[in-house]
DNA sequence: ATTGTTGTAATGTATGTACATATAAACAGG
DNA sequence: CCTGTTTATATGTACATACATTACAACAAT
């Protein structure tokens, strides 16, 4: 009998119910295809009524994170397409939400000239100093992904913010820049030596490659920001409508 | 009074009640900013209740399409307008639209079994075959992608239509079928022998690979689509809104 | 004029109940 | 052995109800 619900918590119950399948999803059995209690069983075992429950299972299903049939029960679906093309996490909150677990190997904070690309796009004079950040993160076991980006000066970085908590929110809170718009490229490409030694893989290897555009609600730059990735390490998902 | 809700149809009354609001959101008042019926006064404008409207407004704040404040009620969010890019236009048609030339190197259709995964997604048995269709193409100079997809029997296409032609269009006059939802799944991996014999080049070479998941209107599986993308040929831009 | 209080209107949370529907699995009949 | 039929089980739909929370608005007190 779980009963790891807190009912005199100020979080609301379907919140905690969601918190706790967060949780199942992430282990192993469930990740494997172990079909979830049905809901009127797990509702009795949190303790919670099962419209309550379902509120918080639809909200993953929704997500698509879980499937559910009928006769046949809830599990974890098996390609995980997050939905919405919800770009605006951060990267280790949608590690988290996945249940990955992420070390920071490198952080490094600089001012730098911009290039020929980055002063264009941020329309200023490439004589002008940015700030760049580099972030090299991955598993406990080895670094995955190394990225890069450079601000515009608008923003009013100094460089001494906490760059460790989520960026995005970060910027809205110390700095009223609030990013609204994001245009993105993916590609492949082979490792060059720079990268390889980052990532720690052969020279030649593939990478994904993700160049970002970040813009403020006015379409204003923001942020100029290079992702790469080691192969088979990360699946971007996108999620269209016609 | 409205009352444009069924409750004789099989159509349940939470999906009719989407469908008004969609609608609802649509028309231009709403647009600029009106306010909606309070969820009590429209549920009984509706002739449903309460709870059963409430699951159709929070789908669409799931979609970002509503916002809701306490005290404030509920109406159309504002940035939104159509957020996603058009992943719709077919492959030829890009290409045209990008000033590339295209020529077909290859071009198969069989039957095949399908694996788990697709046997998976179809919701079918593995035991039943499905249409199986591949493509090469590329520059005069060399092919630069190499497409499978496989197709729900649903979709009843015997293998001797015309694939010359733009594939949702064909899909949509010649069978009814109407895709409107696809997820997609990107990342980088290295060229296997199989691979690498299509699009000439080394094993082990970066590839962009796509696995793409195609839906109806009713969210019904539709097709299963692969598709690898030399390095350095193809870009995935995505654009999205927060 | 500012500050505090109270009323009230909206969404948010939570439960209990009832019946519908889809389907896997067990069963029976040929 | 196969084929249809029944049964049990899980999710799906729908409603009625109650109280909590938030936040704007009006008013009162300082």
């Amino acid at each position: 009998m779980r009963h790891a619900i807190d009912h005199k918590s100020p979080v609301p119950l379907h919140a905690q119910a969601e918190i706790l399948l967060r949780q199942m999803i992430s282990e192993d059995e469930y990740q494997n295809g172990k079909i979830f209690p049905n809901e009127i069983e797990l509702a009795k075992q949190l303790a919670i009524s099962r419209s309550t429950l379902r509120q918080a299972i639809n909200k993953l299903v929704f997500e698509g994170l879980l499937v559910r049939r009928k006769r046949t029960g809830t599990k974890v679906a098996k390609s995980v397409v997050s939905s919405r093309s919800n770009n605006w996490l951060s990267f280790s909150q949608e590690m988290k939400l996945r249940g990955i677990a992420i070390k920071n190997f490198e952080t490094n904070i600089s001012w730098a000239l911009p290039d020929e690309e980055i002063a264009d796009f941020f329309e200023i004079k490439s004589e002008r100093q940015v700030l760049k950040m580099e972030k090299l993160r991955g598993k406990p076991e080895g670094p995955f992904v190394y990225f890069v980006s450079y601000f515009h000066p608008r923003v009013g970085l100094t460089g001494d913010e906490d760059f460790t908590q989520p960026l995005y929110e970060m910027l809205e809170h110390e700095h009223s820049v609030i990013a609204t718009l994001s245009k993105e490229e993916i590609s492949a490409i082979a490792a060059d030596e720079f990268i390889a030694g980052k990532l720690q893989i052969p020279v030649g290897s593939p990478v994904l490659f993700r160049k970002r555009f970040v813009f403020d609600h006015g379409e204003r730059p923001i942020e100029y920001n290079l992702g790469f990735y080691k192969a088979d390490s990360f699946v971007y998902t996108v999620e269209s409508l016609r």
